[in-house]
DNA sequence: ATGAAAGCGCTAACAC
DNA sequence: GTGTTAGCGCTTTCAT
């Protein structure tokens, strides 16, 4: 049993196939079809459970209902949950996603960007890493939509969701003075994008106001948790006078719980600990740590929102737009004094 | 700058489409054609980047270059990082992925199937949920290249990865027994799927050869952590005799960890833990939990290279085949008497 | 060894 | 209102 095409259902019903095309596409009204007609069609259809042939309708239109994503790590958590509900939502309105890893990686990126463009993706959702502005800026200008997320990039002029970020490490660490801490580090990836640097500017604009000393660890981005783990190690090791850590990423934090239970550090008497991203880990970990819980749902709807917007909407325009989100700050045992 | 179709390339370069959609297609030889015209459509493909409409390629051969991967859930961080792997080797193959939860619900993953289907998708990658049977039968009856992975359907003669789950749950315990526990409950989700059952009948097992009671609770799916962690604090706090539990899948070894957690029992005094899959959790939780490890890599590896075998070779003639791969008991201080 | 042309299944401009 | 038809960009048969 061969799939029928619009051609063997337009024969079978004695019309032609800019009829049935019509009213498949709800234009019969507009094209002022015929009532009768068009229930004929439509009761046909669903017996014989026609689908059009996504892909023809794809060469002839040009767009292929597939959105691209590019998050940083797909096994990260934090993006993982992300995919999950941006998935849902997409397909929910007729999108699949097709998504990669950028491994935070430019010339990675710049080839499954161009990959993307190949497939004729119609819309992009990108965290992007540093050096690419000048791939997403010819996106952006050749009329495709584009969302960023988690960082955007300042020259490229596009729509992005984004958390608070400075504030909330400046919330946090104002926390952790508040407890009476004053010796507090904060480790971190070696990244120059808006969201790091701004999480780090929160960290020492607040240390600043109390005349606080800082201490800074940059790490490498790594896929081997050994590679993070093993500096964040020495470096806790190399700096006993610390009373307090602070981890900027969920991946940092978890590498960092492991060099602290190595070490036998014992948290928060030690060393009290907090960290950005909440995490199963986190909650678990005994004590449970302080979080900077970043609101994932509204997040991803936010995305999803603002790209099946673009896609709509042909209307070139509504300038970029950019919704900043708020974060929670979880205070668990990590960080407190009694 | 529009794109440039196979017929530009003709025009400029004064040949046929044809000339050229052989030579690219590498089968200049096969066709003779001379050295010359080939070497002279080479360089002007290069020259102005040139890549083939990939929809209309795909209209014409009915390929689309494209595999549908479903899992339980994305967001899991065994699933995710599996379709981490997959991913990498899928699009080093010229293959890209489109994925999709099922949450383990079997309407949502037949409409799922149907979708990839319509979308052409040239094979599929699935952790099935129960009662998906027939759609997936009828799939391979059609033809299509299926690989299942984590579970099978006994039902189905199609290729599948799994691991060793009776062995290693059987081992697990094993284990548990060997350090003088005695009082041992299996904690799982209530599902009748092979890879659940082995796991189960492995703790059966085990017990029955020492001739000791079983104590088994079920929870039922949800995506609610809160609708699992419930449950088996109830358990747990009915089951004050228990010396040691068993929990069946990260996800209920997480939430059973915030039971513990919550109900304040210390591990392994109180109470001896293991759970199947390993997970960041495990490791950092005090004190680290015994965790059967799932070889994740070797399982991507499996899964990919069975499909793109298929893919490749045309060959109906290879029956079905199996892969089952053995796992790692990771034995921490969760489950150690002294 | 190379080219003309048919056709994959669909949409939409244009004719009637 | 409905039908005819020309493509979308590619592969491949068949003729030369």
């Amino acid at each position: 049993m061969k799939k029928l095409s619009i051609a063997d259902i337009a024969k079978h019903l004695h019309v032609s196939k800019t009829t049935v095309s019509f009213i498949l596409n709800g234009r019969a009204q507009e094209k002022r079809i015929g009532r009768e007609v068009v229930e004929r069609v439509q009761k046909f259809v669903d017996e014989v459970g026609y689908k059009p042939n996504p892909l023809a309708k794809s060469l002839r239109t040009g767009k292929s209902n597939t959105i691209g994503l590019m998050v940083e790590d797909i096994s990260n958590p934090f993006f993982a949950s992300i995919a999950r509900l941006i998935e849902d939502r997409a397909y929910k309105n007729g999108y699949k996603i097709i998504y990669c890893s950028t491994d935070n990686d430019t010339a990675k990126t710049r080839d499954l960007i161009s990959m993307f463009r190949d497939r004729h993706v119609d819309g992009y959702i990108i965290a992007p890493p540093e050096g690419i502005e000048d791939d997403i800026s010819s996106l952006v200008k050749a009329g495709m939509p584009v969302v960023l997320f988690d960082r955007h990039l300042p020259n490229v002029s596009t729509d992005f969701i984004e958390i608070d970020n400075l504030f909330s490490t400046y919330n946090a660490t104002r926390h952790l003075i508040q407890q009476g801490y004053k010796k507090i580090a904060y480790i971190t990836f070696a990244n120059n994008q808006t969201h790091m640097l701004a999480r780090l500017e929160g960290y020492h604009r607040a240390l600043g106001e109390s005349g606080y000393e800082s201490f800074v660890k940059e790490i490498d981005f790594n896929q081997n948790d050994d590679l993070i783990t093993a500096p964040i190690a020495a470096f806790l090791k190399k700096n006993k006078n610390l009373d307090a850590v602070f981890f900027g990423t969920n991946h940092v934090g978890a590498c960092g719980l492991k060099a602290i239970t190595e070490l036998g550090i014992k948290v928060p008497t030690d060393l009290a600990v907090i960290s950005f991203d909440d995490y199963d880990v986190f909650k678990l970990f005994s004590p449970p740590i302080t979080a900077i819980a970043q609101p994932i749902e509204a997040i991803a709807d936010s995305v999803i929102t603002v790209l099946l917007n673009r896609l709509n909407t042909s209307s070139q325009h509504i300038s970029s737009q950019s919704i900043i989100l708020k974060t929670d700050l979880n205070i668990r045992r990590s960080s407190k004094t009694e």
